[in-house]
DNA sequence: GGCAAAATGATATTGCGTCTCAATCTCGCG
DNA sequence: CGCGAGATTGAGACGCAATATCATTTTGCC
């Protein structure tokens, strides 16, 4: 269930580029790949940093661009996970309507879905005379260490659980 | 249920800076003031040109510090309406676990609360292992024009539903 | 008044995203 | 093949929000 069809995922990609009369160059081929390949929450920045180091290369121009087409295609969305920061989720490809589960204690990203709750949402929002096009839900909290010990990397930092904060990655 | 006391809420922040040794000076209170007046969703630059042109004055350092120091106390919350663009929500005094509703055609806001909800979204979040701290639901949808005809905006602007985007305010 | 801590505000700096524009690429056509 | 229109790229300039720095001012206290 990880990558189903990279190459499916280029293909639906550049069918959208050529819908549009626009070239599926090498360069959008690069982004694009790095983007589907990994599945990841990413920030643009990182993105180009990223690329940069790998052997395939394309401008930041490019880069902000080629997301931006993909944005359109629908087959990449923009979400906040909190802290103003733009982040872009490539796996609503495969989860298309998921939602996001955020540790605050050691910045473990969890995804789901439910049915159920996506049927409730949408009552509230037609009973408030709204017809809903797209539902964001972030939830943070604290996964249980204990129960999934292994999984909570700030479990692993064994005692002491203060110094995290935004080093999610210092 | 608009303005209940702004009184106790300059009070409650009061509370807060002395509680944590920290002054509440005329410019920390002129912001606060500021803030839970109105009580809405705002972008700190927009705060800080409202501020200068009202009769009391602070610097854009202050400001930003003293958002920081109301969003530690509790009574100041920052939020994403999407677009990646920091808000902060003074509401959440008189709406604890208030969700947002955006109309995509005339960025119409609506504030809701539903305690349904909130249980069958701990439930999931415990189901899977997390125990929640904090939740944001944002939903984005078309308000019913017809429905609500007068309090959709861009009704009103008749027959030409394509030039908003992100005028929101042009 | 005089001191130390806290607070302020002008300014510099950073980070991220957008814009501009000249150079390059691609494709179809004669 | 050689050309030209339109698309694409990439370097750099730019704009804006937010943060950091630091000298000056204010405050509470003795
Ligand atoms: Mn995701
Ligand atoms: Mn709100
Ligand atoms: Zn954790
Ligand atoms: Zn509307």
């Amino acid at each position: 269930m990880d990558q189903p069809s990279l190459k499916a995922v280029l293909g639906q990609a550049q069918a959208f580029f050529s819908s549009k009369g626009l070239r599926f160059t090498k360069q959008r081929e690069a982004v694009t790949t790095l983007i589907f390949r990994t599945q990841e929450h990413f920030r643009p920045e990182e993105l180009c940093e990223r690329l940069r180091k790998s052997d395939s290369s394309a401008s930041r121009a490019t880069i902000y661009r080629t997301i931006l087409h993909l944005v359109e295609s629908g087959m990449l969305r923009e979400i906040s996970l909190g802290g103003g920061e733009r982040l872009y989720d490539p796996n609503f490809l495969k989860s298309p309507h998921h939602n996001h589960l955020v540790c605050v204690d050691c910045r473990k990203i969890v995804e789901f879905e439910d049915p159920n709750l996506d049927i409730m949402q949408n009552c509230i929002t037609r009973r408030m005379g709204f017809s809903p096009t797209e539902k964001a839900l972030r939830i943070e909290g604290r996964c249980d260490m204990l129960r999934l010990l292994g999984t909570c990397k700030n479990f692993n930092a064994a005692g002491k659980k203060g110094q995290r904060d935004k080093a999610s990655k210092g």
